[in-house]
RNA sequence: GCGAGAGUGGCGGAAUUGGUAGACGCGCUGGACUUAGGAUCCAGUGGGGAAAACCCGUGGGGGUUCGAGUCCCCCCUUUCGCACCA
């Protein structure tokens, strides 16, 4: 290879096959004949003003590895990108910098856009796509409207976080220790029509395929945890005591209605005898009814303090516990005892039936809540060594092993296990109750009171009540409106516009009222994937042909900050379209694995640090190539790593040594047959390590083979060099390609295959076989791979540093085939 | 509090099923080539010990084993989630 050997300079070589790949279309498959489609999918960025983030980078080129070795092994891979560009991240830096969203987002992604490519992604542009084009928000409101149809999609009242002084709704994130982010006045609790999907009611099976799709441990754990499946009881309370019905200024019940029994929701039905109270949410449906005269103006001023607190504080753990009595009492089925009925804030209305029976004997809370206000503790439970009168000593009994049932009738001796089952029979059997199983997870508010979202398609009309916009009339476009600023009007930014929201009624055609409210984000980026394979049709969401040729998708990659949200309404969207019939798989994503975080000198890279990593500078001075496989390097890729300026310098010169070995490279003579034996034990390792995503050492490796390779500045066999291109080709792509071309390839590398390793090349007959003596290391005889145990040990006394620690008869003499002898 | 993960040289990090601890890289030391070197190449580099012999070493303490970074028990530190979920 004497031809031109021009010393290595990324720019130059990064510049040449990055026109090269966009002129060749060279990452565009022709989806329609890919014989083996591979989809290799990584979570798109929300394109903001800073730029592309060290973080897109790292995961973005983990990604793209997996992409290009699948692509090396003969696969037709299409790895596209899109752009996440609404919500409301988006919004609070167009207001800060007061330039209109629709201005900035465009700019942003071309910003996007060009880095993006200097990476060397091997991404189909020709799919991009963003979330604010109409052409693809025109489905994601297709797919409100099919949930709505399913009747997945339905409206109630539900808290936000108000800001009384901006007059607007505030994430839980724009609430600082109670008060607004911007102004700092008070935030208060406010109830809001919102739209909901009905996620819960797919709790049992999003849990369920958890068991079987191939996915990161930690994001299952985290998903199986988010969904809080919880076995239990759900226990009737009637009302007894002066209350009931008094409550003059409510109107009765209509009589078909059931009588206001309480129910409450238990894991601990075991504990029924020690319920000597029961608890309601401030919020629940009865509190009015129940609530005696006497204690109406306590009860009315409880509830105003709650409302008047934010819904992130009312949820710190550690404050004092308050509430309220209503004056009423229930009875307890299991003691037939009056119990009075209490209202506290820590029983929260969306979990369970947003009301409890407290056992303060056994539950800290409710303990603490009965020791605040004076109410009855009872042991029913007793651990080892105590019974039914052995005190508490200042805290609840919460241990359940080993601990039997006492103060509870019959059933007392039970075990804890034993007493749920049988009080739960013993519940049904009197109709008071029954085992249940309950799920945290609730519904997924989709609406936000905020303008840079796609328009929920629902048009209000007096006469004919809430209506969809028909299909034919999407996408219901955001208008351009110029005040998407908040303001004191109470309203969102839509609902001020009076020319867009008056629309005729799609059923009557009298003059109706669109809803002004936006659609969460999360719902853009629940069905992207589905897209990315069918931008080019504008009447369909996804063409069926295409979609069942190339999804699920088979490699996603992205960060487990992802694991509950985006992962779970992804799941359950892609449910939803497969039993509608849309999809013929209901799991979206075959594989996926979480990748870690990129620290910086070993703390968190921040603005007000100043240690925040820009890429462009990085590649400027290094080279993609370089600074690619520099990421890959500094840790293993699902665990992330710390990204000191000083390693680079190592990968870069790895690089520089590639580029001269294939220049260097003699083609006559033979290889060296130890080399040669080196070469293909990392050619299985790199093979053995991209699958499992051990970027760091298949690195290494390469590198271990390099030493070899150029070991006393000998010069290597063309046949030694070559193989290594393809290995490190999908960690730098430019410098392979051009070194691939050098060596005078016609096609790509990318399109040359991976190289095979011989397995017996792998072994040699003679090994080291370590010796210890007493489990210490002693010395290494060079010995047949495959000596027997008496051969080797009559070999190793020959060796005078060995049998000096050798006793005269050993007791035992222990051989590892392959790799050590130990005599004891 | 609950859940998940992590503690290995000066630093980032290696180490199938228990089988040579510290691969690879940075840094450092010495050398070669050089007018020069922050370039390149070669060699060395866990600690103690004079170079040897040898001893000690994977957060701490116990244990199992011929053999433990790896398995078991107890404890400490730390990162990240979720946080009154009944």
């Amino acid at each position: 290879m004497a031809e031109s050997q021009a010393s290595y300079e990324p720019a130059v070589v990064e510049r040449k096959w990055q026109e090269r790949w966009r002129a060749q279309r060279a990452n565009s498959p022709e989806l329609d004949r890919a014989e083996r489609p591979f989809y290799q999918l990584m979570m798109f960025p929300y394109p903001s003003a800073e730029g592309l983030h060290i973080g897109n980078v790292f995961a973005f080129t983990g990604n793209d590895i997996y992409g290009r070795f699948q692509r090396l092994q003969g696969n037709t891979v299409f790895e596209p990108i899109g752009f996440d560009a609404f919500g409301i991240h988006s919004e609070n830096y167009a207001l800060k910098v007061g330039i209109h969203p629709m201005e900035l987002i465009p700019k942003n992604i071309e910003n996007f856009r060009r880095q993006l490519r200097r990476v060397g992604l091997m991404v189909d542009w020709s799919h991009e796509l963003s979330t604010t084009d109409p052409a693809y928000y025109k489905w994601t409101q297709w797919i409100f409207l099919q949930l709505l149809n399913k009747g997945l999609a339905y409206k109630k009242k539900a808290a936000v976080n108000w800001c009384p002084s901006c007059k607007t709704v505030l994430s839980n994130e724009q609430v600082v220790n109670g008060e607004c982010e911007r102004c700092g006045s008070a935030v208060e609790q406010r109830f809001l029509e919102q739209w909901f999907f009905r996620i819960s009611e797919y709790a049992p099976r999003l849990l369920a395929n958890l068991d079987w799709i191939d996915w990161s441990e930690t994001t299952k754990t985290a998903q199986r945890n988010w969904i809080g499946k919880s076995e239990g009881a759900e226990v009737r309370f009637e009302i007894s005591g002066s209350g009931k019905r008094e409550a003059g200024s409510v109107p009765a019940p209509p009589a078909a209605s059931p009588s206001p029994d309480i129910r409450v929701f238990t894991t601990r039905p075991d504990t029924l005898f020690g319920a000597t109270y029961l608890v309601l949410a401030p919020e629940h449906p009865l509190v009015a009814e129940i609530t005696t005269p006497e204690q109406r103006a306590a009860v009315e001023a409880y509830l105003d303090q709650t409302a008047r607190q934010d819904l992130v504080s009312r949820r710190v753990t550690d404050k004092v516990k308050t509430g309220v009595f209503t004056g009423a009492y229930a009875i307890n089925p299991a003691t037939r005892r009056p119990i009075p009925i209490w209202i506290a804030d820590y029983v929260l209305m969306e979990y369970g039936t947003g009301a409890i029976m407290a056992v303060p004997g056994h539950d800290e809370r409710d303990f603490e809540f009965a020791v605040t206000f004076g109410l009855p503790i009872v042991r029913v439970v007793a651990g080892p060594g105590q019974d039914s009168a052995t005190p508490f000593d200042g805290a609840a009994y919460t241990e359940t092993d080993g601990a039997h049932l006492v103060n509870s009738d019959r059933f007392d001796g039970l075990s804890v296990p034993e007493g749920k089952k049988r009080i739960v029979e013993w519940l049904e059997s009197v109709g008071a109750g029954k085992g249940v199983v309950n799920y945290r997870l609730h519904d997924w508010c989709i609406s936000r009171q905020r303008y840079w979202g796609p328009p929920i398609p629902v048009i209000y009309c007096d006469r004919c009540g809430v209506q969809q916009v028909p299909e034919r009339d999407l996408p219901v476009l955001l208008p351009p409106i110029e005040d998407f600023r908040p303001d004191d009007s109470g309203v969102s930014p839509l609902a001020r516009h009076e020319e867009w929201y008056r629309v005729p009624c799609p059923e009557c055609g009298a003059m109706a009222r669109r809803e002004t409210d936006v659609s969460d984000t999360f719902l853009d980026s629940a069905w992207y994937f589905l897209r990315y394979p069918n931008t080019e049709y504008d009447d369909r969401p996804f063409d069926q042909a295409r979609t069942r040729k190339w999804l699920p998708v088979d490699s996603y990659i992205g960060g487990n900050e992802h694991a509950v949200l985006h992962l779970l309404y992804t799941r359950f969207i892609t449910m939803v379209l497969h039993d509608m019939g849309y999809l013929d798989f209901e799991e979206p994503f075959e594989r996926f694995r979480a990748h870690g975080l990129i620290i910086r000198e070993g703390a968190k890279m921040s603005k007000s640090r100043g240690n925040v990593v820009n890429p462009d500078e990085y590649i400027e001075q290094w080279g993609a190539d370089a600074f690619r496989t520099y990421l890959m390097f500094l840790g293993p890729f699902e665990e992330g790593g710390d990204f000191r300026d000083a390693g680079i310098s190592g990968v870069k010169r790895f690089l520089d040594r590639l580029w001269a070995s294939v220049h260097e490279a003699r083609e006559t003579g033979e290889p060296d047959p130890a080399v040669m034996r080196k070469l293909h034990r990392t050619i299985r390792k790199v093979s053995e390590d991209i699958p499992r995503l051990s970027y760091n050492t298949a690195i290494a490796m390469m590198m271990e083979y390099m030493n070899v390779l150029r070991a006393g500045e000998r010069t290597p066999h063309r046949a030694e060099v070559e193989p290594l291109v393809s290995l490190a080709a999908p960690f730098a792509p430019h410098i392979a390609e051009e070194l691939w071309e050098r060596l005078g390839h016609e096609r790509g590398v990318f399109d040359s295959g991976w190289p095979e390793y011989d397995p017996a090349l792998l072994e040699e007959d003679e090994i080291d076989l370590v010796v210890q003596v007493n489990g210490k290391v002693r010395g290494k005889i060079r010995v047949p791979r495959e000596v027997p145990r008496d051969a080797a040990l009559e070999r190793a006394l020959t060796e005078p540093g060995i049998a000096k620690f050798v006793p005269d008869t050993p007791k035992r003499v222990i051989l590892v085939p392959g790799r050590l002898l130990n005599i004891v």
